[in-house]
DNA sequence: ATTTGACAGTTCAATTTTAGAACTATAGAA
DNA sequence: TTCTATAGTTCTAAAATTGAACTGTCAAAT
């Protein structure tokens, strides 16, 4: 599958890992949300080669994530700071943070704290139902194909191919 | 940078990064949440290789992510479940969505739709505070070093150089 | 006036991953 | 016996990534 591909599919899904679903350009996005601006920046903080982190810059910047500023002449000099588009990954960025504070921390404890200026405490994220306020999870909830919905061609035929199913003996 | 690399570092995202972050687990696991559990199934669905989805399905198990059970004797096959540890992904899998659901939909609108089984109705995925339950944005947390933290060797090696940094003239 | 260093890239060979296709193995069904 | 379904494994070619060096601009230091 080329990576074009995929933000072509219909699924929310799928288009978003097309932009932002490989392991550099979560990480420069992580840089990114703790206030790296500059081509050095993410270079000596991510030890990412030059080559990807150019090409993973003009992608995001491409893509609307990251808009490209000019922060002095001569030489042209460029920081990349998040778009509101951009901003808006930080739910995503929270929850990847969150499963592995829960799931993948050492004696040690959490790496990073936060807190939330509003309530002024250390908290976790929670996702909830925008209707009802209750926090989600994968079995309360229902999918139904959108307006936007196409029958993904190898589905139909699975479907079509759906027979009987043998069912042998059980282990 | 290797993969296992990240699973080390001091950073709970780059550790789930370490897990998912790549482009054929995160669909894999779209097709898990959507109740695919066999091999054919995940491969026809996704067009991905049957080498790669192999190794992919082997990684999650390893990790904890998925559970190889068997549903059948002679042959012997098995089934992939998530497990805990694999459901906990489900705010990441839906903030995925929402971000592509705002950003990358066509004129056609949405392909699917979500339902909350509590409230009956068709729900956006809201990241709030654990603490004051209002929504989060980037602007309003602040981060602090937790129990797990440490210093990253470049990072020092930054800081220590960090000298007055001559601004030249503005653009 | 020349050298040094910071910054933001680009280029290129070597290595690693991934894609695509074919192949193996088991066992029930036709 | 042959066909099909399932779950892989193996192999080569193509693509992506790494590592390292190189380019170019300008300010500051010598």
């Amino acid at each position: 599958m080329k990576w074009d591909e995929l933000e072509e599919e219909p699924c929310s899904m799928a288009r978003t890992i097309g932009v932002i679903g490989d392991r550099w350009t979560l990480l420069i996005l992580r840089e990114c949300f703790l206030r790296t601006r500059r081509f050095e920046g993410f270079q000596s903080a991510l030890g990412i080669t030059r080559h990807l982190l150019a090409e993973r810059l003009k992608k995001l910047v491409r893509q609307g994530v990251l808009r490209r500023i000019p922060y002095q002449e001569s030489p042209k000099r460029h920081e990349y700071i998040l778009t509101q588009k951009g901003l808006d990954l930080y739910p995503i960025m929270m929850a990847l943070v969150h499963w592995g504070d829960t799931h993948m921390v050492d004696e040690r404890g959490r790496p990073l704290l936060h807190e939330h200026r509003e309530c002024g405490k250390m908290f976790d994220p929670v996702m909830v139902c925008s209707e009802c306020g209750e926090p989600l999870s994968a079995k309360e909830v229902h999918v139904h194909p959108g307006p936007g919905a196409r029958p993904a061609p190898e589905r139909v035929l699975l479907d079509k191919k759906a027979k009987p199913k043998p069912r042998r003996k059980a282990a």
